[in-house]
DNA sequence: CGATACTGCGAACACTGTTCTCGGTTATGG
DNA sequence: CCATAACCGAGAACAGTGTTCGCAGTATCG
């Protein structure tokens, strides 16, 4: 009764609404031009610059033809992240250590988010999963088989964490990378500002870059990566045994 | 000589412009009622909703009006979040305990994000960091003073960890307390279908919502508040001693 | 051989953020 | 004390956005 109302939109999300139809000619272009399209943009500027009409301008079409391809922006937008997620290698043997596997893996990642920095701009808000985000979550639960401490959906809550660590790290290391723009130079400029004003000595003292609490050295440690740093502690805590209350 | 070229958007960050100039007439409306108007509508329809024309219109006036307040929507966003910020409780004293401490931060951060959702839209590319949030930050480092494991710049990395777990953790919890929307619902029928295709067996597992590993049942644990048992678990690792390479 | 379902795409709609401009208002410098 | 410079409000307009409609052409099924 309900299904005549609604007809083309109906398998909501892309991975499951077929490449092309049947019956008319074939389709000049692919989904995978519209996504390498697209992802071509949005490491040249942001994944605002990733609009339908530019997507179609670069591939000499106009604006409603995508439409044959791909039921909105959203769409686009599933596309490229799972685009991305393909170039995270899963064919990385696992040694069974759960910690290296893992660090390993989200090395990994970390240079996917690194080299598409727009990841970052899409927002988290409805898990957007498709074929090789499935693949991925298999190997990252494939690594995390031996441990016994957590249940199905705690180590998918492991893994979420992860993601969302790796994501963190990879913002900080990007604002440090390229030269700061207007916006962060702004930013950044206020906080020296605030913390010029007094009433926020800790935070004056940890922007500063001086040591931990009182300033009493010898507790030097070298660090080897502080991604990787990062990485072990998070995943030491999440794997490790329960804290106490 | 570059000073001329851009005058009027020269100080790039809201909070270092003047809320009002000296010479004209008095402004008939505040940032903070513009903030207001911005907040009830994201709160009502998503941060999409926060549209230049939408607030305008909420304050009976024209779009073109609210620039004598804020430089752009950017500005406006800023605004936004910084009025979250300050929905979070820092008059707690603390304990002296880092870990409790922090796990009550967590915990009234969480609240705001239950409260707001749009905060999980806005990307967290660049850092906006208001008065409140360099509060937050204070008050973030006084609970990490006893910590004497962290440099100064360490301890900022672990509370923007502590940040974006929390957000990840409110991304979860919104999505089982809200009904399904049509897009999330979609995307849980088509990773049920992708499971039942066969060749994720873990996954399949996990979902399924069974316990770890092969199965084997007997290591229950009942867990108090998953959302502070998690938080302690990572605050555990970024707090803990030095995890074996 | 229709009938049917598809593809490509020009045109249009309802939005969006932002700027220009102008008339009226206020405080300040001479 | 007044003229001038700085500021406020807001209508009009511009460039750009996502999306839908409708129509000509084309390949496949019954």
């Amino acid at each position: 009764m309900a299904d005549k109302a609604d007809r083309a939109t109906e398998a909501v999300v892309v991975w499951e609404r077929p490449e092309r139809g049947a019956r008319g000619p074939a389709p000049e272009r692919s989904r995978e031009q519209l996504t390498a399209a697209a992802v071509g943009l949005a490491d040249a500027g942001g994944l605002a610059a990733v609009s339908v009409r530019q997507v179609a301008r670069e591939l000499g079409t106009g604006p409603a033809s995508l439409y044959r391809y791909v039921a909105g922006r959203d769409d686009l937008v599933d596309l490229m992240v799972d685009a991305a997620t393909a170039e995270v290698d899963l064919d990385v043997e696992l040694t069974g250590d759960p910690v290296a596997d893992l660090v390993g893996l989200a090395a990994r990642t970390q240079q996917v988010h690194l080299r598409h920095p727009w990841l970052l701009e899409v927002a988290p808000e409805a898990l957007r999963t498709g074929p090789r985000g499935v693949d991925y979550l298999e190997y990252a639960l494939r690594a995390l088989e031996p441990v016994a401490a957590l249940t199905g959906p705690g180590k998918l809550e492991a893994v979420a964490v992860l993601n969302a660590l790796v994501a963190m790290l990879s913002a900080v290391e990007l604002r440090t990378r390229r030269s700061p723009t207007g916006r962060q130079s702004a930013q950044s400029a206020y906080l020296d500002a605030v913390v010029a004003r007094g009433g926020h000595p800790l935070l004056a003292a940890a922007l500063a870059g001086g040591a931990a609490g009182a300033g009493r050295p010898g507790t030097e440690s070298p660090a080897g990566d502080p991604f990787e740093r990062m990485v072990r502690r998070v995943l030491a805590g999440l794997l490790g045994p329960e804290p106490p209350a």
